[in-house]
DNA sequence: CTGAAAGCGCTTACAG
DNA sequence: CTGAAAGCGCTTACAG
């Protein structure tokens, strides 16, 4: 910035000016000329602002860190991939860590990215009983939720519980009615409102519906499905809170020698790209990912602005596949 | 910082010296009872220092810039966890960017990082041609390749030509002649050593190989098998060089009305935590990519501390599944 | 329209 | 063992 000044015989403060300014502080600061100059200038010797100067005289990182359960979870993954592009437009930076669900993690990794001077976080892996959200609320930490929420913070989710009344319709409109769900982490709203929409969607059609939580990937799917295919008699559909989930109750009906998509139909959610691809394509609810990772970002934005927040609860829609084919 | 050398009397420069400097450090720049007294007021007061200021002044960022084609891959969120954990023990900071293989994008994204002072960077998406790797070496910047090398640059990988010829030793022992390769990307090293490895094990037995270069993912592989299974006669058995493609794969096989895994063969690469849960257990060969990306890492700062860089090459290792049974 | 000055929070030669 | 000073690269009130 020095050299420029120098080149362009005027001060770094007019520099600064010209370089950062609205046009209209531009117009206040330098005549065309001298702005012309200075930007001639910067572009010939290649300038490149320092950020840390900028922040430590601004005391604004232009930093967002983001918290996930993992992000080798695709479902995060995508998400996040939201975030970044929407941050990149707002000429934030932004980085992740994964906090793999425990609060101590969660914790450590909160005050590092506020060691690290963030502007705001984005929070993907809130926990039912909103407890570190509800210190960074009184701590004036400026955050929002993504994906789950939590204690009536400010958040960016699917409407996850009439995803799960969606593919109750669908099971009911099949004729299931010996159904199960595996129903995902206790204390993620993600799957409870997934269960919570699909289980009282029964109730009101006089049918108690079983449900066993889980980890959220394929493992677990497979775990929980196997508990539940060993009833008698067993489900003839399974609701699983996750694509992951479903994919391991269909290798575990497969196990028990039954026959997945006739003998019991199997359904997932979030839709993820896998679905489709699958020996047995896989009937899934859609759930805006990319887009609830740009929400959240601009629902921070909006924040960091001094804007009252608005939580968005975005639709799901229900794709149909052969993992639910008609009964018959 | 100021107010710690207030409460304890000293000036900011002690302050300095003993939270940051080495033990020989500290005891050369105050008594044992100051540095104590220091430490205590800095946890009294919960200091943090300010890390823009310490940029500023040491010309360090203690960031690392990492890119990769998409962390919605979870070949590359799986390295990726690899490197920042790596990252957090050292005291770096990382962030990445998604690239999607595209070159314009991939130098924009490096120009970003540099322009954020990242110390260096660890790619995930060089190009066999290594243009980029070219110049940024000739730039005198730090960094490394992780998954795919390229032009001799220091690199993180797994030995995939190895990898390969797992594949072709497993498939030559079950008796197949008539293989082929979805082969990925024509501009990674992984897909092309994948497929060399294979291809080199069969010309020695007096086998030409088909192949065909696809996208790394289901949809991808699912063409490219597509094609594949046109040919009269249909190959038995087909090399997918990515669990995902391979899944594709697998579709294309049953969609043409044929049985994956017993009239035709597919083995695939990575051994995703998918490919174990698949209601067809995938054959696949196991890379170690967390491992990768911590190596990864660890060559970047071995680097930044002026050494000279030796590349690493891990071993993958075969894992059979029934996709790949015994024939007849 | 433009400049000079102060200061953000650190580190590090220099001096004692 | 400890302090005083300079300076990293910016921004912004103050002054003209």
């Amino acid at each position: 910035m020095r050299t420029i000044a120098e080149s362009a015989g005027v001060d770094v403060s007019t520099v600064s000016r010209v370089l950062n300014g609205s046009p209209a502080e531009v117009a206040r600061a330098a005549s065309r000329e001298t702005a012309d100059a200075i930007r001639d200038w910067a572009a010939r010797l290649d300038y490149r602002p320092n950020p840390h100067a900028k922040s430590l005289r601004t005391a604004r990182s232009n930093l967002i860190g983001v918290l996930v359960p993992r992000l080798s979870d695709l479902t995060l993954a995508t998400i996040y991939e939201g975030i970044e592009d929407a941050a990149a437009r707002h000429g934030l930076a932004t980085f992740v860590m994964n906090s793999y669900d425990r609060p101590a993690e969660q914790r450590a990794r909160v005050e590092l990215a506020l060691s690290r001077r963030v502007d705001g976080l984005i929070l993907g892996d809130a926990h039912e009983d909103a407890r570190l959200a509800d210190e960074m609320a009184a701590r004036k930490v400026p955050f929002v939720l993504v994906s789950r929420h939590a204690g009536g913070h400010p958040s960016a989710t699917c409407d996850d519980y009439r995803g799960g009344g969606l593919v109750a319709e669908h099971f009911l409109r099949l004729g299931h009615s010996r159904v199960a769900v595996i129903a995902g982490e206790p204390f993620a709203s993600t799957g409870l409102d997934r269960t919570a929409g699909f289980v009282d969607l029964y109730r009101k059609a006089g049918i108690e519906v079983p449900t066993v939580h889980s980890a959220f990937d394929t493992a677990g799917g497979h775990k929980a499905a196997e508990e539940l295919l060993r009833r008698r008699p067993h489900p003839t559909a399974i609701f699983a809170v996750n694509d992951f989930a479903a994919i391991g109750a269909l290798g575990a009906v497969r196990d028990a020698g039954l026959r997945p998509g006739e003998d019991v139909a199997v359904a997932g959610f979030n839709d993820t790209p896998l679905a489709a691809e699958l020996p047995l394509p896989l009937t899934s609810v859609r759930s805006p990912m990319r887009e609830m990772g740009t929400r959240a970002l601009e629902l921070l934005v909006s924040i960091l602005g001094g804007q009252q927040p608005v939580s968005e609860r975005l639709d799901p829609e229900l794709i149909v596949r052969a993992s639910t084919l008609p009964r018959g």
